[in-house]
DNA sequence: TGTACATCAGTGAACGCGCGTTCACTGATGTAC
DNA sequence: TGTACATCAGTGAACGCGCGTTCACTGATGTAC
């Protein structure tokens, strides 16, 4: 890394020491630091403790009062990161009431759209540089309410390893989306909502065979 | 990056000289350690100059004999690590024979199979820790026959906006069954060439709706 | 109402590391004579 | 057939950098008396 690289973060004064009995916010503003700083840079090595502490204008030291090392803080941040990405994709369900291809599609349609729009936040998710060996473990509950819908969209006429199997598809379909979107801006890219139709359309069969 | 994370290639002695006026040898040994690093590491900042030396059994400067500096380096990395995917696929290709719907699964097949047998060098091309700001040029000529081949699995009553769509749709979701399964290979993935049969049948509308 | 003091929420200097890059250098080897 | 020498293919020490982490410290603030 070169001086060159280095991400100056709007110069944050030094903070205001938190008031007594409220240290612990310090915990969430070092998280959301690293977060600004993953979504400005796209760069998981960007988030050194030394320029997390710079962006939220204290000493690197500091972040040792709320994290035992490195990797613990940035573990908490990928797990901030799935949480709203689950969010995201459950109030877009949501919003759409209880027809389940509309819920299905709403989900794909905000999990690519909270891919694009936070592409340093969903990258900390999947990229390979930022895996520690002890991973983020997803949680099965958070994921229950997409597979439900998912499922009920495909009708119960099929069973269930059929449905796993559509379910990867999407899962793949739709993060090869965001991550090549991402990386290739300049690609003659399809516009998106309609990538993302057609995908729900081909994956669950509303595409007729070409003859 | 600590000592721990520091990559001890098999110890290569230090290299014997190149014979006068094989100076170039170094070079494609450079390129290569470099992907062997990436294979190994299957992160992109642990091809640093002084690791891809140490890979060679050659003194960091002297990569500057051969690379003007490392964004040179990692540049010549990622074209030949894009010619060996390509490669890879036509071969598969050719060697179905001419029925375009072979060709086109030949191809998918191939795509897979070499991401995941080479993570670290497929992950060169996509990982956004490695996109400099001059992006290596993809060459329209070195697609060309995957775009041909996949038009005509398609049958000629598509017309040109589709086929492009469907073709990014197999990119995308081919992508993305790489990615996640390099960074999640302990998720409950399908098997890997069923999975491709079946998004190739979906995608090519060779699926019959649910009723 | 005043004050000593424990505790909380941090700071600041220092460590050893690997990094990219620059610079002056060296020693083997082919070639001109 | 022998030798001086240019050139090729590198080496090795040094630079300043940012990094994670450790350690001893400080100064404001709430509380017990």
């Amino acid at each position: 890394m070169t001086a060159a690289d280095r991400v100056d973060v709007p110069a944050v004064g030094r903070r205001r020491r938190a008031r007594r009995g409220e240290g612990d916010r310090l915990r969430g503003e070092i998280v959301e630091a690293a977060g600004r700083l993953l979504a400005e840079t796209g760069d998981a090595h960007a988030v050194t403790l030394r320029a997390v502490a710079r962006a939220v204008g204290v000493t690197a030291t500091s972040i040792y009062l709320h994290f035992p090392d490195r990797a613990n803080l940035v573990r908490a941040l990928r797990r901030q990161c799935f949480a709203e990405l689950v969010a995201a994709m459950d109030t877009a369900a949501d919003a759409v009431g209880a027809e389940p291809h509309a819920r299905a599609r709403a989900r794909a349609h905000a999990y690519v759209r909270f891919g694009l729009e936070n592409s340093g936040r969903y990258g900390a998710l999947f990229e390979p540089a930022l895996q520690s060996s002890t991973p983020v473990d997803i949680g099965q509950s958070t994921v229950r309410g997409t597979v439900r819908d998912v499922t009920a969209a495909l009708g119960g006429n099929v069973e269930g390893a059929e449905a796993w199997l559509v379910l990867v598809q999407f899962w793949t379909a739709l993060h090869g989306t965001v991550a090549l979107r991402s990386v290739r801006p300049g690609f003659g890219w399809p516009e998106v909502d309609r990538q993302v139709d057609d995908l729900v359309d081909r994956l669950t069969g509303r595409r007729a065979a070409t003859p």
